[in-house]
DNA sequence: TTGAATAATCCACTATGTTGAAATATCTTA
DNA sequence: TAAGATATTTCAACATAGTGGATTATTCAA
C-alpha cells in the first residue's frame, strides 16, 4: 500500500523534474523529448527523428530550426547521402550543468549502501524499468488495435 | 556510469508510460497532468486547480469542459459557497485499468525481494524522490531568478 | 443593505505547432 | 542516362490551447 503510492509519488517527481529542464531550457515537451533522443541517439537524419516521434517532415523541420535557433542542435549535411541532414547535438552548456547536479546527487546518495543493497536497488531498477516498458507497450497496442 | 545511465532509462520509461497513458485516455500533457491533480486531491475547486497547474481561471474553464466531456470529472457546486465549482474526478474505468495492470505488476516484482533488500530499495525511492524534488526546485528557482 | 471583492464563465484574439501539397535536390536502378 | 523513388524544405491552411477583459452570480465587510 505504502509502495504504491510512493512509486506513484517517484513517478509524478520525475515528470515534474523533465517539466521543469523542458520550462529551463524554454522547450515545449515535444521539443525537450527530441532533444533527449538526439543527445543519446548521437547524429540522426531528419527523417529518422521524425520516426522516432510520431511526426511528420515537414513538423520535424520545424522543429529542428526551433532548436538550432536556440543553440541545442545544429544540422550536418550528411556525407553519405547529400539528401539527408544529420542532426547532431550541440552540447548545450545548461543542459549539461542540469544533469551534472542531478548526477552528483544521485551518486552521493548511492554511496550510502552497501554492497547487497545496491545490488538490490540495481536489480529493482532494471525490473521497474522492464515492467514500465511492458506496460507502455500494452497501452499502445490497445489504443492501436480497433484501427486496422 | 552504468547507475547514471539506469536512472536516466528508468526516468525515460517513466515518462514514456505517462505519455501512453495520456494518448490512451485521448488526453493532452497538461489534461493529464490535471486529471491527475483531480483524481489525488480529490474534489477541488476551479481556482485552486488553476494555481495547482499555473494557468488562469479561464484556460481552466476549457480544460473542465474537456474532461468533464470526456467523462474524467464531473463538475459539482460547492455547498459552502455558491460561487464555486467543485471539480470532482469521475472513476474513469479505463484509467483504474492501467493502474491496477501496473500495481499488480509492480507487487508481483516486489515480492521477490526479502525484508533487508525491501527496506533498501524504499530507503532509496525516498531518497531519489528527494533529490528529484530538489533539484526541480533548484531548477525553478533559477528560471525566475532573473525575473523581478 | 449597499459596495467592494471574489469565483467562474464567456468571448475575441493570439501564439504555437501540425498537416498536406508542392518544390527542389539527390540517389537508385533499369 | 533517364525514370522513378526518396529526403528535406517551404508555404498556406488549420487546430488547439492559452490570455485578458467583460459579465454574472455570490459572498464579505462596513
Amino acid at each position: 500500500m505504502d509502495d504504491t503510492d510512493l512509486g506513484w509519488e517517484l513517478s509524478t517527481a520525475v515528470v515534474l523534474f523533465h517539466e521543469a529542464v523542458a520550462r529551463r531550457l524554454g522547450l515545449s515537451a515535444v521539443d525537450h523529448k527530441a532533444l533527449g533522443v538526439i543527445t543519446r541517439r548521437g547524429p540522426l537524419t531528419a527523417g529518422a527523428l521524425a520516426a522516432e516521434l510520431g511526426m511528420n517532415a515537414s513538423a520535424v523541420t520545424a522543429l529542428v530550426d526551433r532548436l538550432e535557433r536556440a543553440g541545442h542542435a545544429r544540422r550536418a549535411p550528411d556525407p553519405a547521402d547529400r539528401r539527408r541532414v544529420l542532426v547532431h547535438p550541440a552540447g548545450t552548456p545548461a543542459l549539461g550543468d542540469v544533469f551534472a547536479a542531478l548526477t552528483r546527487e544521485m551518486t552521493a546518495m548511492m554511496s550510502k549502501y552497501d554492497e547487497r543493497e545496491t545490488a538490490a536497488i540495481l536489480d529493482y531498477i532494471r525490473n521497474t524499468i522492464a515492467v514500465l516498458r511492458a506496460q507502455t507497450a500494452a497501452l499502445t497496442a490497445a489504443g492501436e488495435r480497433p484501427r486496422p
